[in-house]
RNA sequence: GCCCGAGUGGCGGAACGGUAUACGCACAACACUUAAAAUGUUGCGAGGUUUCCUCAUGUGGGUUCGACUCCCACCUCGGGCACCA
């Protein structure tokens, strides 16, 4: 027998699979469609990771075994190629970016095919094709048309290090998501993207979908609704107003002071009356030199400073109230002031008591409406859609002195990233493009005046916002995608990825999707929510459960896993080595296991010589391919794999007796997860066509049954014996059987029997 | 502080309220071999008076004939949010 070469087998089966063309999905065919569909990667210089595999292994079996079950898979895959790493390449190295992402993209590619997943590369696209960001560019036209996409001048996350603005999402605890680096704030112009519109209704549609209850809960409490009221207070002597926003408006009479943040605009206007205003202005000045992670740091110690000679009148009681200004009150939520309740709320009470200000317990409740009118806040803010950056989308946007902002004609779409020579970001926080004279000096779209185009870039989040809608159609020129090819294909069925883009792509594709919706660019029929089904698969670690990184030099790379097992042992044992969803550190050790499986497979098919065919294995091979696939379905690879360990363990020990459908269906069920191993074999046996291009077998219910069962027999809910008896019998049956046992029977002795639990086949317990 | 999730052998982990520890790794003994590797066979939670019994699924209670599973309280770890009014 020729020793098991998985380098030799899989080479040979991924040519007769990507030159046959097997896995291309076909627009429009009469089979039922589904779409399977992954998270496209940024195509490092470092190549494929271990973690990217237990995605692309996980969903690629589930589209294999939707292809055996007859349906016309799409599983496609392509290229988030603008951002930063391939920038900073360019600037160490002076190598454009476009090469370096051609070089990233073929390497990718290769160690994909070399996985043998089951990728249709007839529709493979890349963010960074002016062809592709054409569409990208055109959505932010239509944004900007709709007033979805305004330009504003606002204190933005800055980050130092990479001297970009940052997303809210983009900030994880006060630092850059990126480098770890502290934010700052810094006023910059910036175009923001009205997603606010959209909150309710990215709560609301939550319900119909089929998402993990975590990723729900997530984005629900990212978008952070809360219903409360709006209510006017009157300051004293002035014709002026204070606006709360409070979510217990019912508490109104317990209100005994006010609460501004500093950067709240009334000040300025009542200065002239404040009689301490160098105090105040001082705290309004210590204030703006704190980022947001220093205002939360002393959370237990409250600062603030009141408004001397400034009252207020609380509308319930039309008692004067003094007006304070604090840094826990945040000017970007509600209306930058409250009412304090220090009887019912504890950071107002932490004030009064701090101040010495009255706090009132044992006041009257109000209407929801007596003083004020019922509002709702989000804590999602509009999203930040400016980057002084070049390895983006232009933003295809003319600055005229007359006409102001004009968008670019779609006709003259796409905006074309011009080459540059130094690719720097400026400490200015100008984008690297604005030196380009030549690019960035055009004529207004509008009246034709001297006018200049917009230099910022958009996010890297612009092109993955709609790329799934460009596998239905990737080559189209006329639209981003055809409306029929829509209507096939959309909605995804099935979308695996992080939980790390749960308040990010995720929200953000989601936002897209309703707008281009409501702009009649989707067909109406599909619905608000481009993903049906969305699931999770748990980060790889390293050896010992820490964290896989270059600086720990403990990443592992498929290439050499696949050089040293197989890829099929690589894709067995990423599905193997723990439940999918959950975090699971790497194992060297463990693979061997995988690699054994495969290899005893690859021995017992090729050693059967079918002379003396008999089928004590029929139960057990059904019950495999029951449980197999249901595991398949709801994603609990580890068991199915162990199933099939189990089977092939029994195969093992009857090897003599095998028959060809015995194998023949083992291959079929193993297929999916190592579908090299079952080709090579499916032909070295002699069964005719491709392994993958076969139905996927039924189980055949009645030879699910045993005829005979293991009985626990338990006596006051402990095992005592068990006994193998005839199926289905009843209790009565199986009292007279088991009472009759001189074990038990012994241990029962003359004690009374209370009670006799019975579970047909399964278990008796007498209760004495 | 609030919201999720998880705690089971030496390790990764299995288990519709019904045989706890499947499957795999590691380990040990044996077989094959001049030897090693590979492979195969057997054993492998702890303890005991060892054909059997007792105790073990983070801790303490509860429900139940029966609890890793359900309920209550607590401890530890991981993730998310966080002065959000």
């Amino acid at each position: 027998m020729v020793k098991y070469n998985p380098q030799k087998i899989e080479k040979k089966w991924q040519g007769k699979w990507y030159n046959s063309n097997i896995f291309k999905a076909q627009d429009f065919s009469k089979k039922k469609k589904f779409y399977a569909l992954v998270e496209f990667p940024y195509p490092s210089g470092d190549g494929l990771h271990v973690g990217h595999c237990r995605s692309y292994t996980a969903l690629d079996i589930i589209s294999r075994k939707k292809r055996m079950e007859g349906f016309n898979v799409l599983y496609p895959m392509g290229w988030d190629a603008f951002g930063l790493p391939a920038e900073n390449y360019a600037i160490k190295m002076g190598i454009q970016p476009s090469i370096t992402t051609k070089k990233n993209t073929a390497n990718y590619k290769k160690q994909m095919q070399r996985l043998g997943y089951s990728f249709d590369w007839n529709r493979e696209i890349n963010t960074t094709d002016p062809k592709y960001y054409q569409w990208t560019q055109w959505i932010f036209l239509k944004l900007f048309e709709k007033g979805l996409a305004y330009k504003e001048k606002m204190a933005i996350n800055w980050c130092p290090k990479d001297k970009i603005g940052l997303a809210n999402e983009e900030v994880i605890a006060g630092k850059c998501e990126r480098c770890g680096i502290q934010v700052q704030k810094k006023e910059k112009e910036q175009w923001l993207i009205k997603i606010t519109k959209y909150a309710d209704r990215l709560i609301k549609d939550l319900d119909s979908v089929d998402y993990p209850e975590r990723v729900k809960i997530q984005q629900k409490e990212w978008i952070g609704k809360s219903e409360g009221a709006e209510i006017e207070f009157i300051l004293n002597n002035f014709k002026k107003t204070i606006k709360v926003f409070t979510t217990r408006p019912d508490t109104i009479f317990g209100c005994t002071f006010l609460v501004l943040a500093p950067e709240h605009s009334i000040i300025e206007k009542v200065k002239n009356s404040i009689l301490n205003w160098q105090e105040v202005e001082q705290y309004i000045i210590k204030t703006k030199d704190k980022s947001d992670l220093q205002r939360q740091e002393n959370q237990n110690d409250k600062t603030g400073v009141e408004l001397k000679g400034v009252k207020a009148v609380n509308p319930a009681d039309k008692k004067e109230i003094p007006i304070f200004i604090a840094d826990y009150i945040m000017i970007n939520y509600g209306t930058g002031a409250i009412m304090a309740v220090p009887a019912d709320d504890k950071r107002d009470e932490e004030f009064a008591k701090k101040f010495n200000l009255p706090i009132v317990r044992d006041y009257q409740r109000a209407g929801f409406e007596d003083f004020g009118k019922k509002t709702v806040q989000y804590k999602l803010r509009d999203w930040i859609f400016s980057r002084q950056h070049y390895w983006g989308e232009p933003i295809p946007m003319v600055f005229c002195q007359v006409c102001n902002w004009v968008p670019v004609p779609e006709k003259d779409l796409p905006v074309q990233l011009p080459k540059v020579k130094k690719y720097q970001p400026t400490d200015t926080g100008e984008s690297p493009l604005a030196v380009m004279e030549k690019w960035v000096n055009v004529k207004c779209p509008n009246c034709g005046g001297v006018a200049q185009r917009e230099t910022d870039t958009m996010p890297n989040w612009a092109g993955s916002n709609w790329y799934f809608l460009r596998y239905t159609d990737p080559k189209n020129s006329k639209k981003l995608s055809d409306e029929k090819k829509l209507q096939y294909w959309m909605p995804v069925d099935w979308y695996n990825g992080g939980m790390e883009h749960t308040t990010l792509h995720l929200l953000y594709s989601r936002f897209i999707f309703k707008f281009l919706y409501d702009i009649g660019a989707v067909p109406k029929s599909l619905g608000f929510e481009p993903y049906k089904k969305r699931t999770s698969h748990g980060i790889v670690l390293g050896q010992g459960g820490v964290k896989m990184s270059k600086s720990l030099g403990n990443v592992v790379n498929p290439d050499n896993v696949i050089k040293q097992y197989g890829a099929d042992t690589l894709r067995v044992y990423e599905m193997f080595m723990g439940p999918f969803e959950q975090m699971i550190p790497w194992d060297e050790k463990g693979i061997i296991g995988a690699r054994r499986f495969i290899e005893k497979v690859y021995t017992v098919c090729l050693k059967g010589d079918f002379s003396k065919p008999n089928s004590t294995l029929d139960i057990q091979i059904n019950k495999t391919i029951k449980k197999v696939g249901e595991d398949i379905e709801l994603m609990k690879f580890n068991t199915a794999i162990s199933s099939l360990m189990i089977l092939v363990n029994s195969f093992f020990e009857e090897k003599e007796l095998l028959t060809k459908e015995n194998i023949k269906s083992l291959l079929l069920i193993l297929s999916p997860f190592a579908p090299h191993l079952a080709e090579e074999l499916w032909e070295r046996i002699g069964f005719k066509g491709l392994c993958s291009n076969q139905k996927w077998p039924q189980y055949n219910t009645t030879l699910i049954k045993e005829e005979k069962v293991l009985l626990i027999v338990q006596i006051n809910g402990k095992v005592r014996d068990k006994v193998e008896i005839m199926a289905d019998k009843n209790q009565k049956e199986v009292e007279e059987i088991i009472l009759q046992t001189p074990k038990i029977k012994n241990l029962i002795g003359s004690i009374s029997i209370k009670k006799i639990i019975f579970v047909p086949n399964k278990l008796i317990n007498v209760v004495l």
